[in-house]
DNA sequence: ATTTATTTGTGATAAATGTTACATTTAAGG
DNA sequence: CCTTAAATGTAACATTTATCACAAATAAAT
């Protein structure tokens, strides 16, 4: 198997397949669902939901990017998902019928279609498929937060980032071809890794010296993806 | 609130509610269930099943505990949960068509009822209120999942430990009134921190200094549940 | 019961990461 | 464009945690 493959599925365990919505649907199918989703927007850093806030239905993101996020001791906030394009998100506490459990914001302006819960459990039960489509997902994302919970205790600060530079390079050019770079603020990105703001600096200028990335104000491109990839191989 | 029901309400955020498997079932849905299971029974340290292996079926825990751990990078095992009686385990994989992405390992000589991924996936058809327990309990696990990862990068080992003391000393008492305290190999429970063996022995000196544990060789009796709980509100 | 293997404890040392305080740069608002 | 606020960079220092090497204790096996 080459490093290029390698590489791919490795990322895989860390990427939901939060766009299964449509998946094994019949044309008219699609059109129902679609008809029950109703445009939103989000300036960047207003909230899709809040933790323990009563859920109210589910996000399709068209466009942007948002962070989830919680905060279970202290004022520490851990983001443990950054949703991109075609995502679909706030779920979880529905369906578990508690309030959400974490909190989900935008990083930039973000479009989105929005569910009502009762739109969405009805047509769950409407269209079997989408429940069983549901489940798999559901389990699929298990694993992801095992691996992240695996990547974030066992590794060091260096390894943690290598790999989540890749995770979010592959996240942020889903639909777009040209690579535009990550571009994260540093706290969101500190948060998302496990370290302190002025800890991931320092990481950050080693990767830049090393010549594995370049960094041009927010916007990260990495230059050397062989080079992380071995870093997590040591 | 009093902090007795707040110990209560945070240990709740990391327990999976995995015994979910006859909730909202009828008496002969119960017995129809039952069938399907047959008796398996596993020495101390023996698998459940491997990481990469194909899945043959779910596990319901009668006696005993089990560990379920991954290792991402290198030869680091992360635990991310610990199963005791009554908790239904192994369908993630089998549910999302995938290999099994974690191994799991009896902790103690362990009894469980198997039942096979035919019947598993059958009987989920058969009773469709299994299907949607089933869709609440992998919501409600997402949850306890966020709440490990963020944990686990944000907090110092003194904190990562006291919680996961609290959390262990309620799973080992799940059914048995009589506290035993926490019988664990260090390597388990410095797995399960995500901190090296001499590490974790330290703090857990440490502890025992402070009077908030005792220790007689593997088994650990938490003394001041109190103190524990005020360490992590600091 | 005695030997052997495994697990645990300990101490010295090095490495990684956090903390504090402030300078500098970049973004936002008028 | 200018002003102010927010985000980022930097450096010295403290703290936490890992690593290594080995002793002691416990558990397993004969």
């Amino acid at each position: 198997m080459s490093h290029i493959e390698d590489l791919q599925e490795l990322l895989s365990k860390f990427d939901f397949k939060s766009n299964f919505l449509y998946e094994g649907l019949t044309d008219s199918q699609k059109i129902r669902v679609q008809e029950l989703f109703e445009p939103i927007s989000f300036k960047k850093g207003s909230k899709l939901f809040y933790e323990d806030g009563i859920p109210t239905g589910v996000f399709l993101i068209e466009s942007g990017l948002a962070k989830k996020s919680k905060s279970i001791i202290g004022e520490k906030e851990q983001i443990f998902y950054i949703y991109a394009q075609g995502d679909l998100l706030g779920y979880h506490a529905l369906l578990s019928d508690e309030r959400y459990q974490d909190s989900c914001a935008a990083l930039v302006d973000l479009t989105a279609s929005f569910m009502s819960k009762d739109n969405f459990l009805m047509i769950l039960e409407e269209i079997p498929a989408l429940k069983m489509s549901l489940i798999i997902n559901l389990s699929h994302e298990f694993g992801v937060l095992a691996n992240t919970i695996s990547i974030l205790a066992q590794n060091s600060q260096n390894i943690r980032l290598a790999l989540f530079l890749l995770v979010l390079e592959s996240r942020y050019n889903r639909y777009s071809p040209n690579n535009d770079g990550i571009s994260i603020a540093r706290q969101d990105l500190a948060d998302l890794i496990g370290a302190t703001r002025e800890s991931l600096g320092r990481t950050l200028k080693e990767f830049k010296e090393e010549g594995l990335v370049s960094i041009k104000s927010k916007t990260i491109h990495i230059l050397n993806h062989q080079g992380l990839y071995q870093m997590l191989n040591t």
